[in-house]
DNA sequence: GTCTGGACTTGCCTTTAGGTCG
DNA sequence: CGACCTAAAGGCAAGTCCAGAC
């Protein structure tokens, strides 16, 4: 999808961070140190901290950087061949003096901040109003991400990533270059300890490319470093730029507006689908595009990527696609290594095993998918396989939506908790589809588990007390039916039967998170679901769309939703 | 046509803000 | 009226895809 090209683009200012802090019986301009510090004030909850092959490379990075003296020794950790950190962490004396300070530091921060709350609020919206922003074809446009240079620091991948442990290199303002056609540069911010910033001018590189939707760009590297910082072994570069919100808004719109394009040739694609696999003509491809469509699942390359996950094209038969009667069942690693464990029942079952059995992986490129929708659809202009995760989205919400407004019965007089609940529970069915699942670590999946057991005690309980309230309402009643006081006891039969409803609904909410626990439906609603249709629907049974989205995805969709009046 | 640098999107996790409850 | 809790913002890793070099 094409973005227009820009006319001119002014950076404010970019800003430096701050190198990682150190107690004061280190030394802060000593890399080893900083590596030190840095291990230490990682949360000794999250999983890389139970990691052995993470913590070996922090202690490469820290011994290469000249930092031997923090170093467990072998009787300390055991073989060579095995060694435990995870434990000698938990034990060690230094590590243990480390954390308490950061520990300290941590508190110490949050009390200066919260007794300085209202001068740091507005500290900060002085700086947004004066700094965070570039302008862009004449116009003020915020970051999309931020405007703050790569800080350095330990490398935290997900799943095997190759560099997970490595040490990232902070950027300097000599590796950026600032994409701009402007007189004035961008002034640094930089960041002290404290958390102040420091103004100051520079000579940055600059270049001019109007296609190129970035303030600036600059590479990040992660390896094994030498003492002064330089790197001895580069693991993973990375390319990095900001980009601009007005980029991302153009983008999103393009995105849905294509998809929507595409919704409309679904039937045709999905019948000429039909048609080849029981012809048995172009079946990789049309394999492919089936699976595109029926499960949204992501395209990937040929190979597998550098984390070892996969996507369509590098599934292999019989290995991470099996068949069993008419369900093709998956169970893969896939972006961000979350495993996939989807099963699609089909009529074509067994000519997909036949095909896909014959080649291993399935032999279609996304040329040949893309150049096979547009065939049957020639209407669609912009076709990439991407694209079709979109058109799943669309429409499962769509029909999610209707499923939902007539299983929770949701009229226009319904309570908004409920009309809520019925979009939370399509949205999830959304979410479910495209395989959003959430924490997919131990830890957090125990915390999360724990929490749950809680607020489920804590209704428990409420239905306890809510009874007793109920049973002595209905005492009062009857006392006062007795004295032929109608009035109040219409009163009092309306409380209970509110209290009941409410009650009701805390148990369903409470059901629908159980049920869902797993999964996220936050990423399909900020990315997948065309927000006009969520806009339709929301109208249609009069809730309030600003209850369905946040305020900065009111502001980012409003070329879908119509806000007169406000 | 193939390869790949790098622009742009997606998506999980952590931190923060702000609201609620006792 | 602070402790507690949840939703949103922010951060950044890891995908997809396009265009230019060869």
């Amino acid at each position: 999808m094409k973005l227009e090209d820009l006319k001119s683009v002014e950076v404010k200012a970019i800003e430096v961070p701050a190198k990682i802090p150190v107690p004061p019986f280190a030394n802060p301009d000593r890399l080893a140190d900083r590596i030190f510090g840095a291990l230490c004030r990682i949360n000794p909850e999250l999983p890389c901290m139970e990691d052995n092959v993470f913590l070996k490379r922090v202690f490469v990075c820290i011994s290469s950087a000249g930092g031997d003296e923090y170093l467990p020794t072998t009787k300390d950790v055991g073989s060579h061949m095995n060694p435990d950190y995870v434990d000698w962490l938990k034990t060690n004396k230094t590590v243990a003096k480390w954390r308490k300070w950061y520990a300290e530091e941590k508190e110490r921060k949050a009390a200066y901040n919260n007794a300085h709350a209202e001068e740091r609020k507005k500290d900060s919206e002085t700086r947004k109003e004066k700094y965070g922003f570039a302008i862009v074809n004449g116009e003020p446009d915020a970051f999309a991400t931020g405007y703050a240079l790569e800080p350095e620091g330990i490398y935290a991948g997900r799943g095997d990533s190759p560099a997970a442990g490595y040490w990232k290199v902070a950027t300097e303002p000599v590796d950026v270059v600032v994409n701009t056609n402007s007189q004035n540069p961008p002034i640094i911010l930089e960041v002290q300890p404290d958390g102040s910033r420091v103004e100051k001018t520079f000579k940055w590189n600059t270049k001019w490319d109007p296609t190129a939707h970035v303030a600036a760009t600059y590479t990040v590297q992660t390896g094994i470093p030498n003492a002064d910082g330089t790197l001895k072994k580069v693991v993973k570069t990375s390319y990095k730029g900001f980009a601009f919100s007005s980029t991302r808004k153009e983008g999103q719109e393009k995105k849905y507006a294509a998809g929507a394009e595409l919704g409309k040739a679904y039937n045709a694609i999905l019948k000429q689908v039909d048609s080849d696999l029981t012809k048995e003509v172009n079946v990789n491809t049309a394999i492919a595009v089936f699976l595109l469509f029926e499960k949204g699942i992501r395209i990937g390359s040929k190979s597998a990527t550098e984390n070892g996950t996969k996507g369509l094209l590098s599934l292999v038969w019989g290995k991470d696609v099996k068949r069993s009667g008419n369900k093709i069942k998956f169970d893969f690693l896939g972006k961000d290594s979350v495993r996939d464990t989807s099963v699609v029942e089909t009529k074509y079952a067994e000519i997909i095993e036949k095909h896909w059995n014959d080649t291993s992986k399935l032999d279609t490129t996304k040329e040949q998918i893309e150049a096979y929708v547009k065939n049957i659809a020639p209407d669609v202009t912009t076709f990439t396989p991407k694209l079709a995760r979109t058109a799943v989205a669309c429409a499962t919400a769509l029909n999610a939506l209707e499923e939902m407004t007539t299983k929770f019965k949701v009229t226009r007089e319904s309570p908004i908790a409920l009309k809520k609940l019925a979009f939370d529970e399509a949205t999830m069915l959304v979410a479910r589809r495209l395989n959003h699942q959430r924490g997919v670590n131990k830890v957090a999946e125990e915390k999360r588990k724990a929490k749950f057991k809680e607020s489920e005690n804590k209704l428990k309980e409420r239905k306890t007390k809510l009874d007793e309230q109920i049973s002595k309402k209905e005492e009062r009643i009857a006392a006062l039916k007795a004295k032929g006081d109608r009035e109040k006891v219409k009163v009092l039969k309306e409380q209970i039967q509110k209290a009941k409803d409410k009650f009701k609904q805390a148990e369903m909410n409470l059901d629908s998170k159980e049920r869902n626990q797993n999964f996220a439906n936050s990423t399909c609603k900020a990315s997948y679901i065309d927000p006009s249709i969520v806009y339709e629907w929301s109208k249609r049974i009069e809730m309030p769309i600003e209850k369905l989205y946040t305020k900065a995805q009111l502001k980012a969709f409003d070329f879908a939703i119509n806000q007169e009046g406000k």
